[in-house]
DNA sequence: TCATATTTAATTGTGTGCAATATAATTGAG
DNA sequence: CTCAATTATATTGCACACAATTAAATATGA
């Protein structure tokens, strides 16, 4: 009763969305909507930490793609490209320049490695060691802009992680 | 107890983590593991949607960020370059050269706001408008290829959006 | 009114992302 | 053993993102 009078006041009125009809609602019309678009929460929420992160990464001489590389090294190093394309879901057209930035800045060096030429090894720097003292403060800094708290981070940050199988079996 | 001789025995064999002690944890060393960055399982989730975008909006000669700009102009046209980077969280640096494109393919118009020249208005052309009749499908074809069901994908978004409190008040 | 401040886009420069292609090294079938 | 696939990285070209700057138009206040 309501919902169809309230349905019927919607149509009655100036129509807020001239090309939503019935029939478009049936052919997928209201899921284009902005607001109902999972990807769109993701593009913008990933856009925004980043820009989130560039004033502290800023002060470590990184970029946050860097930064994430980092991340990777610090775990274990060396690895090679390919290992690092994996563990960060990029290829070599997006690493190799940014591992070239980073080895002209001093924070790792690259090698081919000598048992087998067509791979590249990156190893860390003592600079690049060194720095990670300095991002150790970082994911607390940042983890204050969140407005969800805390002991739902680990769960959000799972769920999404389970929304997309690998790309690359 | 048990906790106790856990560690001691991860001390005892080779640390797989050799950066990773006690006085590290205590700085926020474990918080570094990239396996526990909720930024990067929004980056990776971002970027793999892009990717799995792609080849159904090559069809409709749009890119993903091309893409969102329609779906806010489908929504309601004409808007101008402040109201469109508004809506999708994104600069005039971003914005311009988009747009320019968008109107070399004939899909909107751009032209300065008689009432205030400072303003750019946008505006979808006819083979704009129509090709929204080609995107219905898109929503539902992605939603195939998220590995969580579907009446999760809704509180999913909305815990997402609501991470991070807008940055432009 | 008229100089100053604010607003709105555009421009410039750097750093990604990624498809497509190229190149060199290694593997493997015959 | 050899040469055609395969593998690993690099290169090229295009399209974002965004900080910083510029330029033009409008709003504002003394």
């Amino acid at each position: 009763m309501i919902d169809e009078q309230d349905q019927m006041q919607d149509r009655g009125a100036a129509a807020p969305l001239p090309t939503v009809t019935d029939a478009d609602d049936a052919a997928g019309g209201e899921l284009l909507r902005l607001d109902r678009q999972l990807c769109f929460a993701l593009y913008s929420a990933s856009n925004r930490i980043t820009r989130l992160y560039r004033p502290l990464l800023d002060k470590l001489g990184l970029t946050y793609p860097q930064y994430l590389a980092m991340l990777v090294l610090w775990e274990r190093a060396p690895r090679t490209v390919g290992e690092l394309g994996d563990a960060l879901d990029l290829d070599s057209g997006t690493l190799t320049p940014l591992l070239k930035r980073m080895e002209a800045n001093g924070l790792v060096q690259r090698r081919r490695d000598p048992a087998d030429e067509r791979r590249v090894i990156v190893a860390l720097t003592e600079a690049g060691t060194a720095l990670r003292q300095s991002a150790l403060s970082i994911p607390r800094t940042l983890a204050c802009h969140f407005a969800v708290p805390l002991d739902e981070v680990g769960p959000l940050r799972d769920r999404i992680k389970a929304l997309l199988p690998p790309d690359k079996p």
